[in-house]
Parts: C-alpha cells; structure tokens; sequence
DNA sequence: GAAAAACCATCGATAATATATGGTTTTTAC
DNA sequence: GTAAAAACCATATATTATCGATGGTTTTTC
C-alpha cells in the first residue's frame, strides 16, 4: 500500500489536527494517508527542507496567515508556498484559506500557482478526501468560492499594469492617496492621472473613491 | 415538482439527444429537467428569443462548431452565447466543447463569461447531472481540462495586448509574418519588433518561431 | 542556388505617460 | 461653521515607448 505524505501547516492546531484525523482515517483507492503537521513558519519551512533529502511531502497544505517566532519579519503561508516550489519542486501545494477575496487568491495564483485552493468555510470531509485525489491525479482543485474569484478575474477585459493594481489595492485599505507615493514609485499627480484613467475605463467617471472601490472590487482586481 | 428547463444546442443531433435522454431520465433533488434542442444557430437564436416572451430557458448548453444555414456567414456558438447574454440574461450559459485549447477558453470567458464549460471527452452522466446541480445553484461548473487551461491562464503574471494576442494566434495557425498584415492593423517592422518583444518576455530571445508558438501555448495563450 | 520569407538595425514621426506647478472643490476634524 | 487636509483638476513640459519606413542580412524553402 502506497503512503501518501502531506505536510499540513496552520497556526490553529486543532485545523491541522482535523486534517490529519481526517484524512489518515479515510478509505483511498490504492494509497493510505500520513500527515505531518506544522504550526509555524520556521518549522514547516524546515521541515520541507529536510524532507526533500528523504522522501519529499507529496501534498504540502497551506494556511496563508501565520504567527511567526521572529516577530520582526513576517512570513507568510503564500511565501511558505514560494519556498516550497523552489526546494521541492515535486510537491502539490494546496492553499487552506479563510481569504476568499480577489486580490489575494489572485496574487497567489501568479506567485505559486499552487494546485488547489480551498477555502475554509467549504471544508469538510468529502472535499478533503476529494482534494486529495484530485490533486495527486489530475489538478487544480479549487472550492466554488476560489473558482468563483478566478472566473471573475478570468472575465476582465481589462488589463491594468501593476502599478495600477497597486493604487486599487492601497485604496482598499484605506491609504490616502498622498501617502501612496511611499509605496508606490510614481508622483503623486500621475497617480491621480491613473486613478481618473482607471474610473475611464469602469465607466464610472465623476464618481467618489468607494465607487471606484466597489467597482474594482467586482471586477476581481481587489 | 419544478420543471428546469435547458435548451441544447449541437449539429450533431446525436449529441444533444443524449443530453436529453440522460437529464430527463436523472433524480434530482426538487426538480425534473426538460431539454429542448436546436441544430443550427438560427434555430437556436430563434428559440431564445421566442423563450424570453414566455418562460426563459434556465439552461442553455453551447458546441462551438455550428453548421449554419446561411452559408455566407459563419456564426458559431459563442455568436449564440454572446446573443443569449443579450436576450436572455437570466439563462446560465455552459459550452460544451471538443476544444479545450487556451486561445478558444479565454475567449469564450471573456465574451460570454459562462457559468460552466465541459470539455466533451469529460462529458458522463454523472458529470452532467453535477453541472446542472451546480450550474442552478452556485455557479461555475467547469470540467478538470478547463479548469486546466483556466489554471494555466491565471498563472501568467506577463499581460499581452490584443494585437500581441492575435500575433500569437496567427502564428499558431501558421500564418505567414508578412501576411500578417491583412489580419491586424500594424506594419510588418512593427510586427516584426512585437515578436522580438514577446520572445524577450518570454526569455527566448535568438531563437525560431517554434520556440516563440510552444512557449506561448506552455504560457496559455493560445 | 535562387527566391521568399524572416530577421535585424537605424531613424524620424507620433502618441502615451510622467511629472511639476498652481489652482479649485470636497472631506475631515475640532 | 470653519480651518486644515486631502482630493481633485487643468495646463505645460519632459520623457519614454511605440510605430512604421527604409534598407540591409540571415535563414528557409523548393
């Protein structure tokens, strides 16, 4: 009987611990199931180090927030997933997220390009079990809410550049627009320019900043 | 016992027959389905229509490939998507394609934008009683080859405008660079200097064509 | 090996973008 | 309500990117 091995990450025990009882418990065709667990990202990202020496995880599970012990710099499960990709190529990794906005799963599907995503609140037992085959099989394998943000990306005509990207993104968390210029390497009137060339091209011209917001919002870029 | 009503529309009658035989004949949970289908491309336009006086179709299933009475112009089925958006916006859209090449998946996706799209040769009972189930419920429903290529286009972080899009497509095709012309309003040196371009954001500068064509379709462009 | 096609380099023209400046309108905070 | 802050807008200039013309070299194709 062929073993199966998946590393699950999350900085809530008792999800990675569900996983695990989960999936060790579940009757598989021609495989059986071992999951490792982590709580951090140190210890998961060394934990896939060692692994690759021996027997590489086949399915490695993400979860995108994560507490870190050295507090100074914050890692996250996406850069867990960057890491993973470049130390153990052969790995699937699957993102076990709360995040089902946009922007995020957006950005995760161009920096990892991960084969499945799942999104918390739609979690249980059979797509567990269902993630797992397909993934090792035959992926991606994305929950309804992920592939619900993807066909809405997927769908847009429009294709802003990055920095136009950035400007949304900081506009939906609430950074005033005069403060951009320190994330964002362009003068403060051309970003202006951009923000009335972007509300052009929603057709929403004449209209306040939460319109725009909005309007970026459902059109999958935040 | 509430009636879902679907409209399939393929020039092959074999085909929508067994999409037929096999909805009309399924249990599902609350519902029974009705299939209607249509040939060609002015039998179907003209059934949507009549169906938005009366009760609007819940389903409409597309092929591509349509044979068309009115030889002179060439309407396919994402003609018919784009017209039952139009007509009957509150009908959900599913394509049922032989293709599930990239070039053809994002097109459709960005001008029809369906809830669902099923790569034939994964077309079985089951997966056509999930589409529906799914399709009605809590949209999209797309079969593993789609959702493939859908994978493969989200990934891209290099975004090409559409005359490099079209550049892309007509070589695929293998039509000539000089011929090029006629298809797209753009010199030959600027065409030229385009797929200089692209091979540089694709890193392979100083190489052929072949290269240039089977890094895009690596890429998800065509 | 000759013709066709593809490829490349340079250059002037054009269009798009960035930024500086100075102003007006709207929000925000007290 | 009003003063300060921020957002918004218009104009002008500089910079950059793109286009397309020309003429040449290399590679394919038959």
């Amino acid at each position: 009987m062929n073993i199966i091995r998946i590393l699950a990450v999350d900085d809530h025990e008792m999800t990675t611990l569900g996983y695990k009882f989960i999936l060790e418990d579940s009757e598989f065709d021609g495989f059986k199931v071992h999951v490792d667990t982590s709580k951090t990202f140190e210890e998961a990202s060394e934990k896939i180090r060692q692994s690759v020496n021996r027997l590489p995880y086949h399915i490695i599970l993400l979860d995108i927030q994560l507490s870190s012990n050295t507090e100074h710099k914050e890692k996250t499960g996406e850069d867990l997933g960057i890491l993973a990709r470049e130390v153990s190529p052969e790995s699937k990794v699957v993102f076990m997220s709360s995040f089902s906005d946009n922007y995020r799963i957006n950005s995760i599907m161009q920096s990892v390009d991960p084969e499945g995503y799942m999104v918390k609140s739609e979690i249980d037992e059979a797509s567990l079990q269902a993630m797992v085959k397909t993934v090792t099989s035959n992926p991606p394998y994305y929950t309804q809410k992920a592939l619900a943000a993807i066909r809405k990306k997927m769908a847009n005509r429009i294709n802003l550049d990055e920095n136009d990207k950035k400007i949304l993104y900081h506009l939906s968390i609430g950074t005033k627009t005069k403060d951009m210029v320190n994330h964002i390497s362009l003068s403060l009137p051309t970003i202006e320019n951009r923000k009335r060339h972007i509300k052009a091209l929603f057709g929403i011209e004449k209209q306040n900043d939460q319109a725009l917001i909005s309007e970026a919002r459902d059109r999958g870029f935040i």
